[in-house]
DNA sequence: CGTGAGTTTGACCAGATGGTCAAATCAAGA
DNA sequence: TCTTGATTTGACCATCTGGTCAAACTCACG
């Protein structure tokens, strides 16, 4: 394992291409399903020059779920109290959607963490989620009581969020199998977007 | 392997515990999460015993998922070209949320196939699904040109169906940090409900 | 009963996999 | 250039896992 030091060049670039290498075999095998030596040849390194810079396939998980969990929480923490409700809602869908399209890979990783139980992230689920999740609820709470947008359980309607927007990402097979060479999110955005306006107006 | 003759009683005995216990485990871990001690041993069996039954990991996983397509599907069958298109819509919304409730882990064995790709269900998805998806929307589609709903792009009204139900399986950890002690269901049916009234008022 | 088919299992195997280690190689500053 | 710490690797290990097999056991039926 490298020093505790400033990091080298060397160590900089080998972390990044191993992180990255994580990500594409994380999420589309799952962790069971991925094996160290796979990651590495994708990052290519040699298995144990993978586990210098990592002490374990767990590390490389951990290190990988709780770098994401920012930038994936990061469009609902940008929701804005002062900002006109609907417009804040439907900015917020949007950029789930686009990250959806743009970042596929970190979706399913989530995504497979969530339908096996989320064992390696339980914590964060129940702590930083639970708590970003409340304070946002209270913000929509706040704009259904001053009649600015329809009354709805606000939970669901975040989960309503998560689900129509991770969907074309986490199945992506499924949905392509169906559209055939359509693309998804040519019509997923403005129907998302219809949706939600006749959902919110009260 | 049992012989080609009609099953004895042992047989359909075990042949239904394994399957039972494959569903609990493949759908908690995913094919290769689970392993085949596991399932023979939660199905009271011994692995080479559990391998008298079906030759293989893979066998037992194909019968399972073949076995469940059907009800997975049923509801989207049943939608009626002859019914009251609301209704007709409503219930199949109801059906699959109740699926949810009932049958998560049938929920989440398919999520987990499709998470990463569905490497063994792809020809069922391309022909089974896409079959029926195809004649159901049609359905769908003749009701907004008779203006009976509001027109909006069929297939992703499915899939917008599938996203919002299965989420309360398949996320079932997530939903549940977040929502404490309060059963999911219990508001998550009225929410949906006046979800797909709105968006489909003409 | 007795017998043959159906059922069960302990012992075993081969390959995969996560991880270790000492030795070899490389890189950068004195 | 030389030295020292950083980096890389081949060889290796223990464990897990899917699967096999021959022998033992059980059951249903004549």
């Amino acid at each position: 394992m490298p020093k505790d030091r400033a990091p080298t060049r060397i160590q900089k670039k080998n972390r990044a291409a191993i992180l990255e290498a994580a990500l594409n075999v994380f999420s589309a095998h799952g962790f069971r399903g991925a094996t160290v030596d796979q990651i590495a040849t994708e990052a290519g390194l040699s298995k144990p020059n993978l586990l210098y810079y990592f002490p374990s396939k767990e590390a490389i998980h951990t290190a990988l779920l709780s770098g994401l969990l920012e930038i994936w929480l990061a469009p609902l923490h940008d929701l804005d109290e002062s900002g006109d409700p609907l417009h804040e809602i439907l900015s917020y869908i949007h950029r789930k959607l686009q990250m959806s399209r743009e970042l596929p890979r970190e979706s399913r990783l989530f995504a497979n963490e969530l339908v096996q139980g989320a064992p390696r992230i339980n914590d964060a689920l129940s702590n930083d989620l639970k708590t970003l999740v409340d304070e946002k609820t209270k913000i929509l709470t706040h704009w259904m009581d001053q009649g600015k947008i329809a009354r709805l359980h606000p939970y669901h309607l975040i989960f309503s969020i998560w689900a129509l927007t991770q969907h074309y990402a986490d199945f992506d097979v499924q949905v392509r199998s169906i559209l055939g060479d359509e693309d998804p999110f040519e019509g997923a955005d403005p129907f998302i977007d219809t949706l939600y306006r006749k959902l919110l107006t009260p």
